[in-house]
DNA sequence: CTGCAACTTAAAGTTCACTTCAACTCAAGG
DNA sequence: CCTTGAGTTGAAGTGAACTTTAAGTTGCAG
């Protein structure tokens, strides 16, 4: 099958060489070797990145990704329903992500504009009053109450 | 008039003491002194340690949330108008956030779970080959096109 | 077969955003 | 006054996510 040495499988990916072999190490990603103990990538890793780089956007830190990965099947490529799973799993995180941010846009206006960004106040922080238990700071955008 | 020490100055913006000193050394925020060297908060500067957690939610480093605050008037106490300014312009930056996250919404259903998630030929990766020369990557989502 | 770019490793270094530590001083209630 | 909790400093430590370095090895074009 064709593999890709770790130069090229950079370029493509658009991850440095470096990052490549430390996701190796952290579990991320894996790699065939040749004789000479050189890495070949198969073409399906791009996707593996491809997902890294997303999660990574979506404020993911790598542990998380490596728990996400580990649902895919070891023993085989995954397919594209194996994909479509984790995907459903994160469309609900960048769901929750783009909510965080909407909230924040729609209320920062109002809220800095009228010049009521005082914490404790303020709705866009502490509404209600109802976060009071969860103790101090933006609660509201960062963990609002279902 | 009435100022606030450290500690409860820490309670109500929700940022701890040691991380207050340290925005005061990057110089993002300011105290005044007591006869002791014990640092005395203003209320105001609640709005800003609000603005700084809110940008950091947002992405954007300390770096950058000092000069955003460098444009805030340094002999006074901002007005509701200097904050409104300030607004403004984070929303276009919290706009763009969205835009970034909800490009990545949509497209990644179809394209993850395609299966086709492969970087080069993806149009959720690099749509129309129209951005080969910014480079390898997922160019489309984090700095797409205008 | 040779030369050289591309690869290998372990270990140390970097940046960001803080936290922790040690040694000390201040402020305020009893 | 005295105790004690809260505050002060500079310096060192932390963890995440990599990058850089040094010293050596491999693979392919000519």
């Amino acid at each position: 099958m064709e593999t890709l040495p770790i130069g090229d499988f950079a370029a493509r990916s658009g991850v440095a060489p470096s990052a490549l072999r430390y996701y190796e190490r952290e579990g991320l990603i894996s790699s065939t070797r040749t004789g000479g103990n050189q890495r070949r990538y198969l073409r399906s890793e791009l996707r593996r990145v491809a997902f890294i780089k997303i999660a990574q956007q979506v404020g993911v830190s790598l542990d998380e990704i490596r728990d996400a990965l580990a649902e895919l099947p070891e023993n085989r490529t995954p397919t594209k329903a194996d994909w479509a799973k984790l995907s459903a799993h994160w469309r609900g995180r960048l769901e929750e992500r783009i909510a965080i941010m909407e909230r924040l846009r729609d209320q920062l206006t109002g809220c800095i504009g009228c010049g009521c960004l005082s914490l404790q106040r303020c709705n866009l922080i502490n509404p209600a009053d109802r976060l009071a238990a969860r103790g101090a700071g933006p609660q509201m955008i960062v963990n609002p109450p279902r």
